[in-house]
DNA sequence: GGAATAGTGTCTTTTAGACATTATGTA
DNA sequence: TACATAATGTCTAAAAGACACTATTCC
Protein backbone atom coordinates (compact mmCIF):
# COMPACT_ATOMS: atom_id res chain seq x y z
CA UNK A 1 0.00 0.00 0.00
CA UNK A 2 1.40 3.52 -0.58
CA UNK A 3 1.85 5.48 1.86
CA UNK A 4 -0.56 8.55 1.51
CA UNK A 5 -1.09 10.79 4.44
CA UNK A 6 -4.76 11.04 6.03
CA UNK A 7 -5.81 14.01 4.15
CA UNK A 8 -5.00 12.28 1.29
CA UNK A 9 -6.47 8.95 2.29
CA UNK A 10 -10.03 10.68 3.31
CA UNK A 11 -10.13 11.97 -0.31
CA UNK A 12 -11.12 8.99 -1.42
CA UNK A 13 -12.54 7.26 0.86
CA UNK A 14 -15.76 5.54 0.35
CA UNK A 15 -18.32 4.96 3.19
CA UNK A 16 -20.23 2.79 0.79
CA UNK A 17 -18.21 0.04 0.76
CA UNK A 18 -19.51 -0.72 4.14
CA UNK A 19 -22.78 -2.49 4.84
CA UNK A 20 -26.06 -1.49 4.45
CA UNK A 21 -26.85 -0.26 8.11
CA UNK A 22 -29.64 1.95 8.85
CA UNK A 23 -30.08 2.87 12.45
CA UNK A 24 -32.98 3.75 14.34
CA UNK A 25 -33.43 5.37 18.13
CA UNK A 26 -36.83 4.06 19.98
CA UNK A 27 -37.64 4.53 23.24
CA UNK A 28 -39.57 3.21 26.09
CA UNK A 29 -41.41 6.41 27.60
CA UNK A 30 -41.90 5.72 31.26
CA UNK A 31 -45.38 7.51 33.33
CA UNK A 32 -47.47 7.05 36.27
CA UNK A 33 -50.95 7.06 34.67
CA UNK A 34 -54.13 5.85 37.11
CA UNK A 35 -51.79 4.60 39.72
CA UNK A 36 -50.18 2.33 37.33
CA UNK A 37 -46.75 2.30 35.98
CA UNK A 38 -47.48 2.88 32.18
CA UNK A 39 -45.64 2.83 28.68
CA UNK A 40 -45.66 5.01 25.48
CA UNK A 41 -46.27 3.33 22.83
CA UNK A 42 -47.27 4.00 19.17
CA UNK A 43 -49.53 2.25 16.33
CA UNK A 44 -47.44 1.40 13.60
CA UNK A 45 -48.73 3.14 10.23
CA UNK A 46 -46.58 1.71 7.67
CA UNK A 47 -45.25 -1.70 6.89
CA UNK A 48 -43.19 -3.77 8.19
CA UNK A 49 -45.28 -5.10 11.38
CA UNK A 50 -48.22 -2.21 9.98
CA UNK A 51 -50.76 -1.91 12.68
CA UNK A 52 -48.85 -3.07 15.64
CA UNK A 53 -48.37 -1.67 19.03
CA UNK A 54 -44.52 -0.27 19.06
CA UNK A 55 -41.79 1.70 20.85
CA UNK A 56 -41.72 5.68 19.18
CA UNK A 57 -38.56 5.81 17.35
CA UNK A 58 -37.40 6.06 14.31
CA UNK A 59 -34.28 6.22 11.80
CA UNK A 60 -30.99 8.57 12.61
CA UNK A 61 -29.99 10.77 10.01
CA UNK A 62 -27.21 12.04 8.80
CA UNK A 63 -26.70 15.32 10.50
CA UNK A 64 -27.95 14.38 14.05
CA UNK A 65 -26.45 12.23 17.02
CA UNK A 66 -28.25 9.60 18.23
CA UNK A 67 -29.13 11.13 21.20
CA UNK A 68 -30.57 13.62 18.91
CA UNK A 69 -32.92 11.41 17.23
CA UNK A 70 -34.04 10.10 20.38
CA UNK A 71 -35.26 13.36 21.18
CA UNK A 72 -36.75 14.42 17.63
CA UNK A 73 -38.25 11.20 17.15
CA UNK A 74 -39.90 10.74 19.96
CA UNK A 75 -41.17 14.59 19.25
CA UNK A 76 -42.69 13.64 16.04
CA UNK A 77 -44.26 10.53 16.24
CA UNK A 78 -45.82 11.10 20.06
CA UNK A 79 -45.38 14.98 20.70
CA UNK A 80 -43.98 14.23 23.65
CA UNK A 81 -41.09 16.34 24.84
CA UNK A 82 -38.82 15.06 28.22
CA UNK A 83 -38.27 18.66 29.05
CA UNK A 84 -39.18 17.55 32.75
CA UNK A 85 -37.97 14.05 32.44
CA UNK A 86 -35.41 11.92 32.42
CA UNK A 87 -33.75 10.51 29.63
CA UNK A 88 -31.05 7.75 29.27
CA UNK A 89 -29.51 4.91 26.73
CA UNK A 90 -30.48 1.24 27.54
CA UNK A 91 -28.87 -1.13 24.89
CA UNK A 92 -28.05 -1.68 21.54
CA UNK A 93 -29.88 -4.34 19.64
CA UNK A 94 -28.27 -5.55 16.14
CA UNK A 95 -28.33 -8.70 13.92
CA UNK A 96 -29.72 -9.47 10.69
CA UNK A 97 -32.79 -10.64 11.38
CA UNK A 98 -35.25 -8.65 13.92
CA UNK A 99 -36.06 -6.58 10.81
CA UNK A 100 -37.31 -7.71 7.56
CA UNK A 101 -36.25 -4.68 5.77
CA UNK A 102 -32.79 -5.27 6.17
CA UNK A 103 -29.87 -4.46 8.96
CA UNK A 104 -31.36 -2.70 11.38
CA UNK A 105 -29.51 -1.63 14.42
CA UNK A 106 -31.79 -0.28 17.27
CA UNK A 107 -30.18 2.00 20.00
CA UNK A 108 -32.84 2.15 22.70
CA UNK A 109 -33.26 4.62 25.39
CA UNK A 110 -35.29 4.98 28.68
CA UNK A 111 -37.06 8.06 29.49
CA UNK A 112 -39.16 8.76 32.43
CA UNK A 113 -41.71 11.89 32.17
CA UNK A 114 -44.80 12.97 34.60
CA UNK A 115 -47.96 12.51 33.90
CA UNK A 116 -49.16 14.60 30.79
CA UNK A 117 -52.21 14.66 28.59
CA UNK A 118 -50.62 17.04 25.43
CA UNK A 119 -49.46 14.10 23.62
CA UNK A 120 -51.10 12.82 19.88
CA UNK A 121 -49.90 10.62 17.31
CA UNK A 122 -48.48 12.54 14.05
CA UNK A 123 -45.85 11.47 11.67
CA UNK A 124 -45.67 7.86 10.66
CA UNK A 125 -47.93 7.03 13.44
CA UNK A 126 -51.26 6.24 13.87
CA UNK A 127 -52.11 5.97 17.21
CA UNK A 128 -50.38 6.97 20.42
CA UNK A 129 -51.39 5.63 23.65
CA UNK A 130 -50.31 4.80 27.04
CA UNK A 131 -50.50 1.04 28.27
CA UNK A 132 -49.71 -0.40 31.71
CA UNK A 133 -46.15 -2.08 32.00
CA UNK A 134 -47.35 -4.75 33.29
CA UNK A 135 -50.23 -5.55 30.30
CA UNK A 136 -47.29 -4.72 27.50
CA UNK A 137 -45.69 -7.03 29.25
CA UNK A 138 -47.71 -9.87 29.44
CA UNK A 139 -47.99 -12.94 26.79
CA UNK A 140 -51.14 -11.76 25.04
CA UNK A 141 -49.70 -8.21 24.17
CA UNK A 142 -48.08 -8.25 20.77
CA UNK A 143 -45.16 -5.95 20.20
CA UNK A 144 -43.54 -4.78 16.67
CA UNK A 145 -39.65 -6.26 16.40
CA UNK A 146 -38.21 -7.34 19.28
CA UNK A 147 -39.38 -4.29 21.56
CA UNK A 148 -40.80 -6.47 24.24
CA UNK A 149 -37.39 -7.36 25.18
CA UNK A 150 -36.39 -3.66 25.12
CA UNK A 151 -39.57 -2.69 27.07
CA UNK A 152 -37.97 -6.11 29.78
CA UNK A 153 -34.96 -4.39 29.70
CA UNK A 154 -35.99 -0.68 30.48
CA UNK A 155 -38.33 -1.80 33.22
CA UNK A 156 -35.93 -3.88 34.91
CA UNK A 157 -33.60 -0.93 34.85
CA UNK A 158 -35.92 1.61 36.25
CA UNK A 159 -36.79 -0.31 38.72
CA UNK A 160 -33.37 -0.94 39.85
CA UNK A 161 -32.07 2.85 38.62
CA UNK A 162 -34.41 4.28 41.51
CA UNK A 163 -32.81 2.37 44.33
CA UNK A 164 -29.76 4.75 43.94
CA UNK A 165 -30.39 7.33 42.07
CA UNK A 166 -33.00 10.02 43.00
CA UNK A 167 -34.88 9.79 39.00
CA UNK A 168 -38.07 8.31 41.20
CA UNK A 169 -38.72 12.44 41.37
CA UNK A 170 -38.71 12.64 37.64
CA UNK A 171 -42.32 10.69 37.85
CA UNK A 172 -43.92 13.54 39.77
CA UNK A 173 -46.37 16.41 38.22
CA UNK A 174 -45.18 19.18 40.31
CA UNK A 175 -41.45 20.30 41.62
CA UNK A 176 -43.11 20.86 45.07
CA UNK A 177 -44.66 17.43 46.49
CA UNK A 178 -44.97 15.65 49.94
CA UNK A 179 -43.21 12.69 51.03
CA UNK A 180 -46.31 10.53 50.10
CA UNK A 181 -46.51 11.57 46.45
CA UNK A 182 -42.50 10.54 46.09
CA UNK A 183 -43.56 7.12 48.45
CA UNK A 184 -46.56 6.27 46.34
CA UNK A 185 -43.74 6.36 43.20
CA UNK A 186 -41.54 3.97 44.59
CA UNK A 187 -44.43 1.29 45.75
CA UNK A 188 -46.17 1.30 41.83
CA UNK A 189 -42.87 1.20 40.53
CA UNK A 190 -41.75 -1.90 42.90
CA UNK A 191 -45.42 -3.04 42.98
CA UNK A 192 -44.52 -3.30 46.90
CA UNK A 193 -46.25 -1.66 50.14
CA UNK A 194 -43.22 0.48 52.16
CA UNK A 195 -44.02 1.94 55.76
CA UNK A 196 -44.47 5.23 55.83
CA UNK A 197 -41.77 5.77 58.89
CA UNK A 198 -39.34 4.44 57.28
CA UNK A 199 -39.64 5.57 53.67
CA UNK A 200 -39.37 9.47 55.73
CA UNK A 201 -36.56 8.67 57.48
CA UNK A 202 -34.30 7.07 54.67
CA UNK A 203 -35.43 10.36 52.24
CA UNK A 204 -34.58 12.92 54.76
CA UNK A 205 -31.74 11.36 55.92
CA UNK A 206 -30.12 11.37 52.10
CA UNK A 207 -27.58 14.41 52.05
CA UNK A 208 -29.13 17.10 49.74
CA UNK A 209 -31.60 14.89 47.93
CA UNK A 210 -35.04 16.86 49.96
CA UNK A 211 -35.60 20.61 50.97
CA UNK A 212 -38.56 20.85 53.37
CA UNK A 213 -40.87 24.00 52.75
CA UNK A 214 -42.10 24.04 55.98
CA UNK A 215 -45.67 24.32 53.66
CA UNK A 216 -48.45 22.03 53.97
CA UNK A 217 -50.17 20.81 50.96
CA UNK A 218 -53.52 22.63 50.16
CA UNK A 219 -56.06 19.74 50.80
CA UNK A 220 -56.66 17.33 48.61
CA UNK A 221 -59.74 14.84 48.41
CA UNK A 222 -58.68 13.35 50.75
CA UNK A 223 -59.55 13.18 54.29
CA UNK A 224 -56.32 12.84 56.89
CA UNK A 225 -53.89 14.93 57.97
CA UNK A 226 -52.20 17.26 55.22
CA UNK A 227 -48.82 16.95 54.52
CA UNK A 228 -45.75 18.85 54.59
CA UNK A 229 -44.05 20.02 51.11
CA UNK A 230 -40.71 19.20 49.79
CA UNK A 231 -38.72 20.10 46.75
CA UNK A 232 -35.95 18.71 45.14
CA UNK A 233 -32.31 19.56 46.15
CA UNK A 234 -29.60 18.45 44.18
CA UNK A 235 -28.35 14.82 44.95
CA UNK A 236 -27.15 12.71 42.62
CA UNK A 237 -27.40 9.75 44.34
CA UNK A 238 -29.00 7.68 47.10
CA UNK A 239 -26.70 6.61 48.75
CA UNK A 240 -26.63 4.15 50.93
CA UNK A 241 -29.23 2.47 48.58
CA UNK A 242 -33.29 2.27 48.80
CA UNK A 243 -33.44 -1.07 48.55
CA UNK A 244 -36.46 -3.07 47.32
CA UNK A 245 -35.14 -6.67 47.96
CA UNK A 246 -36.62 -7.35 51.94
CA UNK A 247 -40.08 -5.29 51.31
CA UNK A 248 -43.24 -7.24 51.07
CA UNK A 249 -45.52 -6.98 47.67
CA UNK A 250 -48.45 -5.01 47.72
CA UNK B 1 -50.64 4.86 -1.02
CA UNK B 2 -51.34 2.80 -2.47
CA UNK B 3 -52.43 -0.53 0.05
CA UNK B 4 -49.51 -2.89 -0.91
CA UNK B 5 -49.50 -6.03 1.59
CA UNK B 6 -46.26 -6.21 3.99
CA UNK B 7 -44.70 -8.53 1.32
CA UNK B 8 -45.20 -6.62 -1.90
CA UNK B 9 -43.68 -3.65 0.55
CA UNK B 10 -40.55 -5.75 1.54
CA UNK B 11 -39.68 -6.85 -2.16
CA UNK B 12 -39.53 -3.40 -3.48
CA UNK B 13 -38.00 -1.89 0.07
CA UNK B 14 -34.89 -0.27 -0.40
CA UNK B 15 -32.74 -0.02 2.16
CA UNK B 16 -29.99 2.44 0.21
CA UNK B 17 -32.50 5.50 0.78
CA UNK B 18 -30.90 6.12 4.72
CA UNK B 19 -28.20 7.34 5.63
CA UNK B 20 -25.14 5.71 5.01
CA UNK B 21 -23.75 4.63 7.91
CA UNK B 22 -21.44 2.35 9.58
CA UNK B 23 -21.17 0.30 12.56
CA UNK B 24 -18.17 -0.68 14.52
CA UNK B 25 -18.24 -3.08 17.43
CA UNK B 26 -15.36 -1.72 20.22
CA UNK B 27 -14.00 -3.39 23.11
CA UNK B 28 -12.53 -2.06 26.48
CA UNK B 29 -10.49 -5.23 27.57
CA UNK B 30 -9.60 -5.35 31.30
CA UNK B 31 -7.27 -7.37 33.10
CA UNK B 32 -5.26 -7.60 35.98
CA UNK B 33 -0.90 -7.31 35.20
CA UNK B 34 1.46 -6.18 37.41
CA UNK B 35 -1.01 -5.47 40.35
CA UNK B 36 -2.69 -2.82 38.17
CA UNK B 37 -5.79 -2.67 36.24
CA UNK B 38 -4.61 -2.85 32.86
CA UNK B 39 -6.35 -2.15 29.50
CA UNK B 40 -5.75 -3.53 26.01
CA UNK B 41 -5.04 -1.12 23.43
CA UNK B 42 -3.96 -1.86 20.01
CA UNK B 43 -1.66 0.87 17.38
CA UNK B 44 -3.80 1.51 14.69
CA UNK B 45 -2.14 0.86 11.19
CA UNK B 46 -4.54 2.34 8.88
CA UNK B 47 -5.55 5.66 8.63
CA UNK B 48 -7.67 7.29 10.10
CA UNK B 49 -5.90 8.23 13.59
CA UNK B 50 -2.89 6.27 11.98
CA UNK B 51 -0.05 4.82 14.64
CA UNK B 52 -2.43 5.95 17.87
CA UNK B 53 -4.11 3.56 20.40
CA UNK B 54 -6.81 2.92 19.99
CA UNK B 55 -9.62 0.29 21.55
CA UNK B 56 -9.63 -3.14 19.80
CA UNK B 57 -12.82 -4.00 17.10
CA UNK B 58 -14.00 -3.18 13.78
CA UNK B 59 -17.18 -3.14 10.93
CA UNK B 60 -19.83 -4.78 11.87
CA UNK B 61 -20.86 -7.84 8.41
CA UNK B 62 -23.99 -7.46 7.36
CA UNK B 63 -24.01 -11.44 8.28
CA UNK B 64 -23.77 -10.92 11.93
CA UNK B 65 -24.74 -9.45 15.49
CA UNK B 66 -22.81 -6.81 16.58
CA UNK B 67 -22.22 -8.75 19.64
CA UNK B 68 -20.86 -11.35 17.53
CA UNK B 69 -18.23 -8.84 15.61
CA UNK B 70 -17.00 -7.71 18.68
CA UNK B 71 -15.79 -11.14 19.62
CA UNK B 72 -14.56 -11.83 15.89
CA UNK B 73 -12.91 -8.19 15.99
CA UNK B 74 -11.27 -8.55 19.37
CA UNK B 75 -10.04 -12.32 18.14
CA UNK B 76 -8.76 -10.80 14.80
CA UNK B 77 -6.81 -7.85 15.81
CA UNK B 78 -5.52 -9.07 19.16
CA UNK B 79 -6.03 -13.19 19.40
CA UNK B 80 -7.94 -12.56 22.78
CA UNK B 81 -10.42 -14.12 23.68
CA UNK B 82 -13.04 -13.78 26.24
CA UNK B 83 -14.23 -17.55 26.64
CA UNK B 84 -13.05 -16.96 30.71
CA UNK B 85 -13.96 -13.96 31.21
CA UNK B 86 -16.67 -11.35 31.15
CA UNK B 87 -18.33 -9.06 28.23
CA UNK B 88 -20.86 -6.90 28.31
CA UNK B 89 -22.70 -4.10 26.67
CA UNK B 90 -21.23 -0.42 27.40
CA UNK B 91 -22.82 2.37 25.15
CA UNK B 92 -23.25 3.53 21.89
CA UNK B 93 -21.96 6.66 20.59
CA UNK B 94 -23.24 7.83 17.27
CA UNK B 95 -22.85 11.62 15.75
CA UNK B 96 -21.40 13.07 11.97
CA UNK B 97 -18.08 14.15 13.72
CA UNK B 98 -16.30 11.53 15.77
CA UNK B 99 -14.97 9.81 12.54
CA UNK B 100 -13.93 11.47 10.09
CA UNK B 101 -14.49 9.32 7.25
CA UNK B 102 -18.08 9.87 7.46
CA UNK B 103 -20.99 8.60 10.14
CA UNK B 104 -19.46 5.85 12.29
CA UNK B 105 -21.64 4.46 15.26
CA UNK B 106 -19.31 2.76 18.06
CA UNK B 107 -21.01 -0.09 19.77
CA UNK B 108 -18.73 -0.56 22.89
CA UNK B 109 -18.47 -3.22 25.08
CA UNK B 110 -16.27 -4.10 28.47
CA UNK B 111 -14.59 -7.30 28.92
CA UNK B 112 -12.63 -8.86 32.29
CA UNK B 113 -9.97 -11.72 31.22
CA UNK B 114 -7.60 -12.70 33.70
CA UNK B 115 -4.18 -12.33 32.85
CA UNK B 116 -2.82 -14.11 29.84
CA UNK B 117 0.17 -14.06 27.58
CA UNK B 118 -0.96 -15.18 24.59
CA UNK B 119 -1.57 -11.84 22.49
CA UNK B 120 -0.03 -10.79 19.67
CA UNK B 121 -1.16 -7.79 16.72
CA UNK B 122 -3.14 -8.84 13.83
CA UNK B 123 -5.01 -7.47 11.07
CA UNK B 124 -5.20 -3.97 10.90
CA UNK B 125 -3.29 -3.73 14.45
CA UNK B 126 0.03 -2.69 13.93
CA UNK B 127 0.71 -3.46 17.66
CA UNK B 128 -1.03 -4.93 20.77
CA UNK B 129 -0.40 -3.74 24.76
CA UNK B 130 -2.14 -4.02 27.55
CA UNK B 131 -1.49 -0.26 29.70
CA UNK B 132 -2.63 0.16 32.96
CA UNK B 133 -5.72 1.88 33.34
CA UNK B 134 -4.73 4.54 35.23
CA UNK B 135 -1.55 5.69 32.33
CA UNK B 136 -4.28 5.62 29.65
CA UNK B 137 -6.68 8.06 31.33
CA UNK B 138 -3.80 10.61 31.90
CA UNK B 139 -3.66 12.88 30.09
CA UNK B 140 -0.63 12.78 28.74
CA UNK B 141 -2.13 9.28 27.10
CA UNK B 142 -3.60 9.95 23.43
CA UNK B 143 -6.19 8.12 22.42
CA UNK B 144 -8.20 7.75 18.92
CA UNK B 145 -11.26 9.07 18.33
CA UNK B 146 -13.45 9.65 21.74
CA UNK B 147 -11.91 5.94 22.79
CA UNK B 148 -11.08 7.67 26.14
CA UNK B 149 -14.75 8.36 26.91
CA UNK B 150 -15.52 4.70 26.67
CA UNK B 151 -12.61 3.95 28.79
CA UNK B 152 -13.48 6.37 31.43
CA UNK B 153 -16.88 4.44 31.37
CA UNK B 154 -16.00 1.27 31.16
CA UNK B 155 -13.82 1.48 34.08
CA UNK B 156 -16.30 3.25 36.05
CA UNK B 157 -19.02 0.38 35.09
CA UNK B 158 -16.32 -2.08 36.36
CA UNK B 159 -15.44 -0.26 39.65
CA UNK B 160 -19.52 -0.05 39.85
CA UNK B 161 -20.46 -3.56 39.27
CA UNK B 162 -18.16 -5.98 41.13
CA UNK B 163 -19.92 -4.21 44.29
CA UNK B 164 -23.06 -6.30 43.43
CA UNK B 165 -22.14 -8.81 40.68
CA UNK B 166 -19.45 -11.58 41.29
CA UNK B 167 -17.32 -10.29 37.87
CA UNK B 168 -14.55 -9.70 39.68
CA UNK B 169 -13.65 -13.40 39.80
CA UNK B 170 -13.41 -13.35 36.13
CA UNK B 171 -9.69 -11.73 36.99
CA UNK B 172 -8.82 -14.84 38.22
CA UNK B 173 -6.82 -17.21 36.56
CA UNK B 174 -7.79 -20.09 37.88
CA UNK B 175 -10.72 -21.40 38.74
CA UNK B 176 -9.43 -22.36 42.11
CA UNK B 177 -8.19 -19.54 44.01
CA UNK B 178 -8.13 -17.96 47.96
CA UNK B 179 -9.73 -15.36 49.28
CA UNK B 180 -6.78 -12.98 49.20
CA UNK B 181 -6.15 -13.57 45.94
CA UNK B 182 -9.74 -12.22 45.55
CA UNK B 183 -9.30 -9.38 47.30
CA UNK B 184 -6.41 -8.31 46.01
CA UNK B 185 -8.44 -8.06 42.74
CA UNK B 186 -10.85 -5.36 44.77
CA UNK B 187 -8.31 -3.38 46.06
CA UNK B 188 -6.18 -3.03 42.38
CA UNK B 189 -9.90 -2.45 40.87
CA UNK B 190 -10.75 -0.07 43.24
CA UNK B 191 -7.39 1.54 44.90
CA UNK B 192 -8.00 0.70 48.28
CA UNK B 193 -6.94 -1.21 51.15
CA UNK B 194 -9.70 -3.61 52.56
CA UNK B 195 -9.93 -5.09 55.96
CA UNK B 196 -9.04 -9.25 55.25
CA UNK B 197 -11.14 -10.03 58.24
CA UNK B 198 -14.43 -7.95 56.96
CA UNK B 199 -14.09 -9.14 53.24
CA UNK B 200 -13.87 -12.40 54.56
CA UNK B 201 -16.81 -12.41 56.25
CA UNK B 202 -18.75 -10.56 53.74
CA UNK B 203 -17.57 -12.66 50.79
CA UNK B 204 -18.77 -15.82 53.05
CA UNK B 205 -21.74 -14.75 53.86
CA UNK B 206 -23.42 -14.14 50.08
CA UNK B 207 -25.14 -17.33 49.34
CA UNK B 208 -23.89 -19.33 46.96
CA UNK B 209 -20.94 -17.48 45.71
CA UNK B 210 -17.76 -19.60 47.44
CA UNK B 211 -17.59 -22.97 47.93
CA UNK B 212 -14.91 -24.04 50.24
CA UNK B 213 -12.55 -26.65 49.14
CA UNK B 214 -11.10 -27.42 52.42
CA UNK B 215 -7.55 -27.10 50.82
CA UNK B 216 -4.54 -24.98 51.35
CA UNK B 217 -2.85 -23.73 48.31
CA UNK B 218 0.39 -25.08 47.72
CA UNK B 219 2.85 -22.43 49.05
CA UNK B 220 3.61 -19.34 47.22
CA UNK B 221 7.03 -17.20 47.53
CA UNK B 222 5.87 -15.81 50.31
CA UNK B 223 5.91 -16.27 54.03
CA UNK B 224 3.00 -16.40 56.03
CA UNK B 225 0.05 -18.86 57.38
CA UNK B 226 -1.30 -21.01 53.83
CA UNK B 227 -4.73 -19.96 52.66
CA UNK B 228 -7.69 -22.07 51.66
CA UNK B 229 -8.97 -22.54 48.37
CA UNK B 230 -12.25 -22.08 47.21
CA UNK B 231 -14.17 -22.50 43.89
CA UNK B 232 -16.70 -20.31 42.23
CA UNK B 233 -20.46 -21.50 43.28
CA UNK B 234 -23.27 -19.63 40.97
CA UNK B 235 -24.40 -16.82 43.14
CA UNK B 236 -25.79 -14.44 40.01
CA UNK B 237 -25.42 -11.14 42.40
CA UNK B 238 -23.98 -9.84 46.09
CA UNK B 239 -26.47 -8.94 47.93
CA UNK B 240 -25.85 -7.03 50.16
CA UNK B 241 -23.48 -5.38 47.85
CA UNK B 242 -19.70 -5.04 48.91
CA UNK B 243 -19.78 -1.12 48.74
CA UNK B 244 -16.48 0.62 48.19
CA UNK B 245 -17.58 3.80 49.90
CA UNK B 246 -16.62 3.62 53.07
CA UNK B 247 -12.98 2.49 52.56
CA UNK B 248 -10.36 3.65 52.77
CA UNK B 249 -7.36 4.88 50.06
CA UNK B 250 -4.32 2.39 49.32
C1' DG C 1 -66.16 11.91 67.86
C1' DG C 2 -64.64 8.69 64.04
C1' DA C 3 -61.94 7.76 60.08
C1' DA C 4 -57.99 8.53 57.50
C1' DT C 5 -53.56 10.01 56.70
C1' DA C 6 -49.18 12.52 58.35
C1' DG C 7 -45.51 12.68 61.40
C1' DT C 8 -42.58 11.10 65.68
C1' DG C 9 -40.33 7.90 68.60
C1' DT C 10 -38.40 3.53 69.86
C1' DC C 11 -37.03 -1.25 69.99
C1' DT C 12 -34.70 -4.81 67.47
C1' DT C 13 -32.11 -6.99 63.79
C1' DT C 14 -28.88 -6.90 60.23
C1' DT C 15 -24.69 -5.53 58.42
C1' DA C 16 -20.38 -3.56 58.38
C1' DG C 17 -16.06 -1.08 60.35
C1' DA C 18 -12.22 -1.57 63.52
C1' DC C 19 -9.18 -4.26 65.63
C1' DA C 20 -7.44 -7.79 68.98
C1' DT C 21 -6.19 -12.59 69.15
C1' DT C 22 -4.95 -17.04 67.61
C1' DA C 23 -3.11 -20.21 63.96
C1' DT C 24 0.16 -21.68 60.66
C1' DG C 25 3.41 -21.27 57.40
C1' DT C 26 8.65 -19.63 55.90
C1' DA C 27 13.37 -17.76 56.71
C1' DT D 1 12.58 -17.66 67.18
C1' DA D 2 11.17 -13.83 64.32
C1' DC D 3 8.11 -12.66 60.94
C1' DA D 4 4.41 -12.64 57.81
C1' DT D 5 0.05 -13.76 56.41
C1' DA D 6 -4.42 -16.44 57.31
C1' DA D 7 -8.31 -17.21 60.08
C1' DT D 8 -11.31 -16.29 64.09
C1' DG D 9 -13.68 -13.56 67.42
C1' DT D 10 -15.52 -9.41 69.47
C1' DC D 11 -16.97 -4.75 70.24
C1' DT D 12 -19.26 -0.91 68.22
C1' DA D 13 -21.70 1.88 64.92
C1' DA D 14 -24.73 2.51 61.05
C1' DA D 15 -28.85 1.52 58.91
C1' DA D 16 -33.14 -0.53 58.27
C1' DG D 17 -37.51 -3.29 59.61
C1' DA D 18 -41.46 -3.31 62.60
C1' DC D 19 -44.63 -0.98 65.02
C1' DA D 20 -46.62 1.94 68.74
C1' DC D 21 -48.11 6.43 69.43
C1' DT D 22 -49.29 11.31 68.57
C1' DA D 23 -50.97 15.07 65.44
C1' DT D 24 -54.09 16.97 61.96
C1' DT D 25 -57.63 17.23 58.88
C1' DC D 26 -62.26 16.05 56.93
C1' DC D 27 -66.74 14.27 57.66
Amino acid sequence: MSDVNEEEFLKNYDMSKYPNIAVTADLAVFTIKNSKLSLLLVKRGGHPEKGKWALPGGFVNIDESIDDAASRELYEETNVTVDNGYLEQLCTIGNPYRDKRGYVVSVSYVALIPRINKFFASDDAEEVHFFSADDVLSDSFDLAFDHKNIVRKGLERIRSKIEYSPIAIKFLEDDVFTLSELRNIYEIVWGVKILSSNFRRKMLSVPNLLIPLHEKKVSDIEGGRSSDLYQYDNAQEIYPPFTRRSLSEK
